[in-house]
DNA sequence: TCTGATAATGAAAATGGTTGTCATGGTCAC
DNA sequence: GTGACCATGACAACCATTTTCATTATCAGA
């Protein structure tokens, strides 16, 4: 089990950003269509992003650089960059979904915090490789899946016992006199 | 790796029935909430319940049973049925979210067809194994999980090799009187 | 039982992410 | 150059979900 923050702090080599330009346009050939400004300038966007983010910020962050993409351009552009891997859906449970870049970047899963919502990040060939074969048993071919385990984090576990501590305390208090 | 297409056939027990409704009220009184009868008839048409279904349904199967609900009362309903496992989200991924009662059946994920979008459910223990060490290490107490494999069914898999053959042969044709 | 406080509900309106429409502009093949 | 067709932005439409609000139900205590 290997963390991968460090690949999500480092932009994708230039080598790999072009070949997954290469693989957007063997998509959108497939499809009959085309690697446009538009399309070339979101997938850029992606590429140089960061973490997770909503498709707001995606809109916001070409405007910043001085680009236009209509919000409408950007959905439509979606499900190409997602065939072509370099997009991927991140945090679908709870009320944001948001995505991240697919390249530069171990496979990773996601653990969420109920309490505070963090986001871990936590890759585990072991459940990869059994995923494959539960699909192998029913007659599957595997093309991607959807992991988050959902729990809570030290620091709310902590909170919430202290809020018991706190709680039991002041009870204990109202109760005085009346010991057991 | 077992199937629970049984489970799924069959009605829960009274028994269990009971303890989900006992876990409902633990769940409201906690909240300063009353089991009302609108709630109680939610959680009876969950419970009754065989499959997958969307919200929609589950109003109309009030309905048909002449019980009131409306859509916002279910919804406001749903939180709280959740938090009690009596109803659990079944299928996030695509444009229908699904859910399904979640007593008087085993634990399964779902395997779900990119092609035809069929539904085919999976338990496997050693993956919820695997899950809780993840979630072990990282500090975190493991309180749920969404788990769903993508892929593509045998039958989907013969449909698109045959269209490719039939690609195949019909370019063959095309390039007559030119062959290797 | 009355009464006040608070929760529950339905109907309708609001919200907000996503998708569709349509007119315009760009690009490619011939 | 021209016709066919893809791409785009602006805006309307959709639709699941949430919120609002007025009304009703329920509980606790006097």
């Amino acid at each position: 089990m290997r963390h991968s923050l460090n690949s999500r702090l480092t932009p994708p080599a230039a080598a790999i950003v072009q070949a997954a330009l290469g693989r957007l346009e063997a998509v959108l050939t497939s499809h009959g269509l085309r690697l446009t400004s538009g399309r070339r300038a979101i997938a850029d966007a992606i590429l140089g992003r960061q973490g997770h983010f909503v498709i707001e910020e995606l809109v916001e962050d070409l405007r910043a650089r001085g680009l236009h993409a209509s919000k409408a351009t950007v959905y439509r552009a979606l499900p190409l960059l997602t065939e072509a891997g370099i997009v991927q859906p991140a945090v679908v449970t709870g009320d944001e979904k948001s995505y991240e870049r697919a390249v530069g970047q171990e496979h990773h899963d996601h653990l969420v915090c109920k309490g505070c919502g963090a986001v871990v990040e936590f890759e585990y060939d072991a459940i990869e490789i059994l995923q494959r074969e539960v699909a192998a048993r029913h007659g599957f071919t595997l093309e991607g899946h959807m992991l988050q385990l959902l729990g809570r984090c030290p620091a709310c576990r902590a909170r919430s016992a202290l809020a018991a501590e706190n709680a039991n305390r002041s009870q204990r208090r109202e109760g005085e006199g009346s010991p057991p």
